[in-house]
DNA sequence: ATACATGCAAAACATTTGCATAAGA
DNA sequence: TCTTATGCAAATGTTTTGCATGTAT
């Protein structure tokens, strides 16, 4: 399984989703999916605006922006919040899950956190709390920028 | 030992951190100080703006932005920030724990979480990053909203 | 007395919105 | 054809900045 297929399915799930909820299929559409999916580097919108005006020289970044709402609206991508850095987006794991950031070269990845689930439970238990999805973020070096 | 001796103490750590770094104590960085250190709901900008005018009403925002940042800088304050909401300040723990936000009253609370640690140490192990610091937040319904 | 802090207004950003036009269904 | 999406520009909201004045030291 490629990930050129893995790219392919993820595309095409989307633009089922949107078809299924009548949202219109526009190239300009096509395009701001490709950049989320093709990006493994949870870009911001600035970022994906760049990448798209390459294929796509004419489209505006409002229009980007109305197209990550809308890819929030129907759960298809999610918005990482973190102090200190503006908004990325993560538009192939669009659920919650943690991250790890290097607050040098800004490279964001996403560890295997085994006790968050755990964890989480420990929380709701403690306080009473109906616990929805969490944000978790670990901010640090990556192990090139330790080098530098 | 009271809250209000607990406060004070606070208040006055604070401003000897700051006569010790040659800054200035002026009328309104004592009044933002206490707004902070009595607020213990995490409150953002504009709440202890509004909540420094009540007996500083000359008090201008940007004042209050120049300090955060100066408390910002000095350690003494900690900036939440989460998807889906404008950020939070936290005066009296300025050092990274998690937070328990509740989507429907916007109150953010302190939870013990006693695996954090354990899952910093994991997540280094497995990736070779060094973790500085790490931005937690769990987002649900608190007791007393479930009952609405 | 002399820096530094304040407060105002303007600027700088980031994001949203209104509306005429273009284009997908 | 008919409605929705686009793109522009204006509006909004948030945070920062420059500068004259006030004030802590």
């Amino acid at each position: 399984m490629s990930k050129m297929n893995n790219s392919q399915t993820r595309l095409d799930e989307i633009l089922a989703k949107l078809r299924q909820r009548d949202f219109r299929i526009t190239p300009q559409r096509i395009a701001i999916l490709k950049a989320f999916i093709q990006s493994q580097n949870h870009p911001s919108i600035e970022q994906v605006y760049e990448d798209v005006k390459v294929n796509f020289p004419t489209t505006s970044l409002a229009t980007v922006y109305k197209t990550v709402n809308l890819l929030k609206e129907i759960g298809e991508i999610l918005e990482i919040s973190f102090a200190g850095g503006g908004n990325r987006y993560d538009g192939n794991r669009p659920y919650s899950h943690p991250h790890l950031i290097c607050t040098q070269c800004n490279k964001i990845i996403d560890p295997q956190v085994s006790l968050l689930d755990q964890m989480t439970a420990e929380v709701a238990k403690a306080t009473g709390y109906r616990i929805d999805s969490h944000q978790v973020q670990f901010l640090g070096v990556c192990p090139s920028c330790q080098k530098k």
